[in-house]
Formats: C-alpha cells, sequence, structure tokens
DNA sequence: TGAAATGTTGGGGCG
DNA sequence: ACGCCCCAACATTTC
C-alpha cells in the first residue's frame, strides 16, 4: 500500500489549530500536512501596522505548529506559482485552505483554484473566517440586507456548526520543503519607531486569544452592555485583533457568548451582536465590493468632500486640539487599536467637522490598525460619514465634549493619553505615544497642547451648511 | 451606536 | 390656599 500523498495546507488568515475546517479538511486526508504561508501582493499591500502584526502572528503560529511536530513553510511571491512549485517540490496531490472574502482574493482565489483543478489537483476552499457564508443569508425577497437590525433578527437563531478540536499532532512529510526566513520578509518595516511600543500592547497568537477569550466571559462580559461604551472601564473583549488573523475563530466566540447568554451573563447578547457587526460587514462587502473604495450611496460622489488636507494632517497626529479626538488618535497610535466609541468620535470629527473624505480616514486607519479589517473598517467609516447603506445620517454629528462628558467623565481616558500615567497593566500610554511617532512630527512631551483649529459649534454649522447645499443642489 | 431646539410638566419659592 | 414665576427634568421635534 503506497502512502498518502501530502496535503498543502495554505495558510492565510487562519493562524489557529482550534476551530479550523481547513486544517481538519487536510488531516483527514491521511496524508503529511504541510503548512505553507505566502507572502504575495495582497501581503505586501498591506498597511504598516497590520503588516507588522502579521508577521508577529506568523512568528507565534509557527511556534505552535511546532508543537504539533510540524512547521510553517513560508513562501514569497504570486501564489499560485508557489503553490504549483510546491506542488512539484513535495508531491502534495491536493491544496486546502480557509476562505477570503475581499474581492481581490476572491479573484486570486478563483484563479488559483481553476488552475490547479486544471492539472488534476484536488483543492477545497472551507469556510471558517466567519459565521455565515455572506451569500447564504438572505431577505425573504431574495437579496442582501442593507440594515443591521433585520440581519442580525435574520442570523441570530441560525445554527453554528459546533467548535472542532485542535489536533495534538500534525503528519509531517518525509522531508520539509525549503522555507524563508521570517526575519527576511521585514514585515516591520514601515513601523517607523513604532514597532516595540505597539508590541507591549498586542495579544499575538491562538493560546493569548484563548486566554483573551475567558478573561472577558470570566466578568467583564456582565457589563458588557453599558459599560463597552465606557473607554477607561476595560469591559471590552479586545478580540477584534485575533479575529483578524484568525487566531481565534468567531464561532468559538459566538458559542462561547451563547453559553454566557444560557447562564444568565447579562452582555452576553450585546456581545453577540457585536460579532454579527462583523458579519454584516463581510455580508455588505460581499455583496458590494465597491463599498471597500466608493461611497455606498452614490449620491454622494457629489459632495465637496475634502481630499487630504493639513486639518486631516494634524488629525493623524493627534493635534486638533480637540481632547477626545486627539486622546483617540494618540490611543491608535500607541496601541495599534481605538475604542469603538472613539473610533465613532474621531471619525465624525475628521468627516464632520473637518469635511474631510472618510477614505482619507479609512487609509490612517488601514496604516495603523493591528486589528485592521477591510469590511469592518469601510462600514464603519461609511456609516459614521452618511455614505453607507445603514448610515447615521449625515447630520448626525457627534460633540466630542458631549461624548466627553457622558463617557469619560472623569477626564481618565483623555489623561491617560494627553498627560501621562499608568494604564491598568502598568504601561505609560502618553510617554509610549512620544517614543512611537516619527521624529518629524516633531512632537515631544514638551510640545503645548494645540488650540482648536474650529470651534464646535462652527465646525458643525458648517458641516451641516454644506450639506445642505450639496442637498439643494444635487 | 446624536445634538440642539423646542415643548411639556411639575415642584418649590414667593407675594 | 392660590397664582405666578422659575427652572430642572423629561419628552418631542427637527436638522
Amino acid at each position: 500500500m503506497t502512502k498518502p500523498a501530502p496535503v498543502l495546507w495554505w495558510v492565510r488568515r487562519d493562524l489557529r489549530l482550534a476551530d479550523n475546517p481547513a486544517l481538519t479538511h487536510a488531516i483527514a486526508s491521511g496524508g503529511p500536512v504541510i503548512p505553507v504561508f505566502i507572502h504575495d501582493d495582497t501581503v505586501s499591500g498591506l498597511g504598516a501596522a497590520p503588516k507588522w502584526r502579521l508577521g508577529l502572528g506568523l512568528e507565534v503560529f509557527g511556534k505552535t505548529l511546532e508543537g504539533a511536530g510540524s512547521r510553517l513553510i513560508l513562501r514569497r511571491g504570486d501564489a499560485l506559482e508557489v503553490l504549483q512549485e510546491l506542488i512539484e517540490e513535495t508531491g502534495a496531490t491536493a491544496v486546502v485552505w480557509s476562505r477570503a472574502y475581499d474581492p481581490d482574493a476572491i479573484a486570486r482565489d478563483t484563479d488559483v483554484k481553476s488552475a490547479l483543478k486544471d492539472q488534476g489537483v484536488a483543492v477545497e476552499s472551507c469556510a471558517g473566517h466567519l459565521l455565515f457564508e455572506p451569500w447564504q443569508v438572505e431577505t425573504k425577497a431574495g437579496g442582501y440586507y442593507k440594515v443591521y437590525t433585520p440581519y442580525w433578527r435574520a442570523v441570530r437563531d441560525d445554527p453554528v456548526a459546533a467548535c472542532l478540536p485542535a489536533p495534538k499532532q500534525i503528519a509531517a512529510p518525509q522531508e520539509w520543503p525549503r522555507s524563508d526566513r521570517l526575519s527576511e520578509w521585514q514585515m516591520g518595516a514601515a513601523m517607523n519607531r513604532g514597532a516595540d511600543v505597539v508590541r507591549a500592547y498586542a495579544c499575538v497568537g491562538e493560546a493569548a486569544a484563548l486566554q483573551r477569550l475567558e478573561d472577558f466571559l470570566d466578568g467583564p462580559v456582565e457589563d458588557y452592555k453599558e459599560g463597552r461604551d465606557y473607554p477607561d472601564r476595560h469591559v471590552t473583549s479586545g478580540l477584534s485583533e485575533n479575529l483578524t488573523y484568525g487566531e481565534i475563530a468567531s464561532r468559538r466566540l459566538w458559542h462561547a457568548g451563547r453559553q454566557a447568554l444560557e447562564q444568565g451573563a447579562a452582555g452576553a447578547e450585546h456581545f453577540l451582536k457585536e460579532l454579527v457587526w462583523r458579519e454584516f460587514a463581510y455580508h455588505l462587502a460581499y455583496h458590494t465590493p465597491r463599498m471597500l473604495t466608493r461611497n455606498w450611496r452614490e449620491e454622494w460622489d457629489d459632495f465637496n468632500w475634502r481630499g487630504d488636507n493639513d486639518d486631516a494632517e494634524k488629525w493623524r497626529r493627534g493635534m486638533t486640539g480637540e481632547p477626545m479626538v486627539d486622546a483617540a488618535m494618540r490611543e491608535l497610535y500607541t496601541t495599534g487599536t481605538m475604542h469603538n466609541r472613539l473610533r465613532m468620535i474621531a471619525g465624525s470629527y475628521l468627516t464632520k467637522h473637518l469635511l474631510t473624505d472618510w477614505r482619507v480616514g479609512q487609509a490612517w486607519f488601514e496604516e495603523t490598525l493591528i486589528d485592521w479589517d477591510p469590511a469592518s473598517n469601510a462600514m464603519g467609516w461609511q456609516w459614521v460619514a452618511g455614505s453607507g447603506p445603514d448610515a447615521s445620517p449625515f447630520f448626525r454629528v457627534f460633540n466630542p465634549e458631549t461624548q466627553g462628558e457622558k463617557f469619560d467623565g472623569k477626564q481618565s481616558y483623555r489623561d491617560l493619553y494627553l498627560k501621562g500615567g499608568e494604564d491598568e497593566e502598568g504601561r505609560t500610554p502618553a510617554e509610549d505615544f512620544y517614543k512611537a511617532i516619527p521624529r518629524s512630527w516633531g512632537i515631544t512631551a514638551d510640545t503645548p497642547r494645540p488650540d482648536r483649529m474650529i470651534s464646535l459649534k462652527e465646525g458643525r454649522d458648517r458641516a451641516l451648511a454644506v450639506y445642505k447645499g450639496a442637498k439643494e443642489q444635487g
């Protein structure tokens, strides 16, 4: 009897052993499994922080695989060519991967799949990144959902498959193919001085993600419904970072949330709802991929957005003079994430008070967020700008000061980033900000806080006036 | 997953 | 005890 041929497991955004249908599928073939990550155009095109964070994820995941008797093979180049080379080198007869859903990845994967099938290779793409495949959720009329609440109602009781166990051992090939060294890839090259700083705030890998989930279920979930709006309460799960790279499966979170709900955890339903926001973003992006780069509502193309500009540069640097906004922008640069409430506040300020195109903000988040996700980021920005399908109307302008009073009443969030002091982990975010930013920004601890560039009333009135003018013209 | 303007109500001070 | 005013505290409307 001949031994089964090896299977290539094309590792992408699924850096985990547990709950991984693609891996389970590969193992089920009975042959050795060769995990390979390919540095192709979709990787070179990443923003500085997501690319760096992906590098950390790969480093940790390589070790995780070694713990299971396997390895992570790293190759650089065109995905199809790399896979073909590896098939040639290893004698693999099958390739399996976890589906991706953004248009570039879909186009690439479609080509790869048909080319490999043509040469007689068995190819399987598996679900795993989402709870619900975007094409499987339909309205009664057979279309896709454009509004969150009906989408939520449609999916909340849908069955979600049970979690899969992590394999203890993954069968290794007789001989491992050559691998690049991760350090050669220079994944952190664009991080300026930020890498060491943000590292202290990142939470990398499958084990860390599972621990994070446990910590969240152990208490914060109770207070999640209300507490998640308060950036100083640390009630959010923080798991978006891990979901982005697939270090934990969304369905693991789903089942955990459902279980917490059954056990009477007050905030569990809202946790599930937040997971479903992510699903909804993928649903929208799948059905209208132009959402990633263009106004979802096309009438917004006529709106006189400002392109990139000096005010936007101040916004990026946390130098608008608006404390809530500046604290938020510092949180982003220093930690690679931003509390959800602050994303709304900072986004509203850029698009409304500064009348700047949401895509300017989207691009900065893409550069700086370690939990960057194309669908969620685009949906969030279009939501706040008012150009999306289920958007806040344009005239809904957040007042950063009022928001500060409501959600940061003691100013502890603003103080932590603008004045100094330690966070609950003993880190010093304000000092860390000065360490992380480019010297060319010319900002140090001695730099005085800037005055507001525009009063909140003026900014609001101006935005509403421009909006009114555009509406009358359009 | 707003904000601000406007409207309504009801308690308390006071003549 | 009463009307009047003030003004929070909500509630509703409008952008």
